[in-house]
DNA sequence: CTTTGTGCAAACGATTTGCAGGATG
DNA sequence: CATCCTGCAAATCGTTTGCACAAAG
């Protein structure tokens, strides 16, 4: 759809991001996507059916909109770095069985303050991580 | 001191490890540091004077250490791998400036509850990882 | 037309593996 | 003495880099 499209050109160039069709793919294609792909897995499905971006430009993509904050990267399993362009604060929850991630809603812990913190510590962000089995593994 | 020893040999037989020279040295290294280090940091820890183990003992003495439950993995960098033989449950502050990883004590964040939680998920553990600015940095 | 991005292939760093010999329980 | 561990070197995996050409603003 053109709006979704105007969209994401407008994302990046309020960031100052050159408009470039492989980042273009990179972005858009990570807003379609609910799980959290590694950056080997966007390359992937990027090129599935037409070659879209070379590896190098993948991973060069990312890095850009990471820096301008347009996404995020989620670490949950070692020497696994995985992408979320869902730039909202909230948490994470992985299935220790399938190793599923999902997010969970800011408000799950609402509860929790930063009043508690050493001093001498300026928390800027926070997250919680949560790990476990899910329904479909127990 | 030979009480520390013993009570690292006992541990190690508590999980049913061999207990072998270089296990011992990768656990006991690991329970004398405060910070979080990575495999190759811990190498060359052990070898700095006298070589102790190899690089693939390190690795595989960690991977059996983990398994066995006796340190975890501290994942805050992408692609960075850290160590801690702390099984205590705690949470994570890093330094976005410096790097500079501290642990926060579990009763920081008390008011947490995992009540909330979407349903069918079984969570069994949690931790909160916060990112900032240390005291030095700022 | 200046600046920045792309693609390729080579380089890199961290971790894993295969295997022969050695130590542990 | 059966099993598991160690050390070495080679292999592998994910990511980064150098450079010549192409595209964006």
């Amino acid at each position: 759809m053109k709006n979704e499209a105007n969209k994401i050109v407008n994302a990046l160039k309020a960031k100052k991001l050159r408009v470039t069709p492989q980042r273009f793919a990179v972005y858009a294609n990570l807003l379609s996507r609910t799980d959290h792909p590694t950056a080997e897995e966007i390359l992937r499905d990027l090129n599935e059916n037409t070659p879209t971006s070379s590896q190098a430009t993948v991973y060069s993509s990312l890095q850009a909109l990471r820096k301008a904050g347009l996404l995020r990267e989620v670490l949950l399993e070692p020497g696994i770095c995985r992408y979320d362009a869902n730039i909202e604060p909230h948490h994470h929850f992985r299935c220790r069985c399938c190793g599923v991630i999902k997010d969970l809603p800011w408000e799950t812990f609402a509860s929790v303050n930063l009043e508690g913190l050493p001093p001498g510590i300026k928390a800027e962000r926070y997250e919680v991580i949560v790990e476990g089995v899910c329904d479909r593994c127990e």
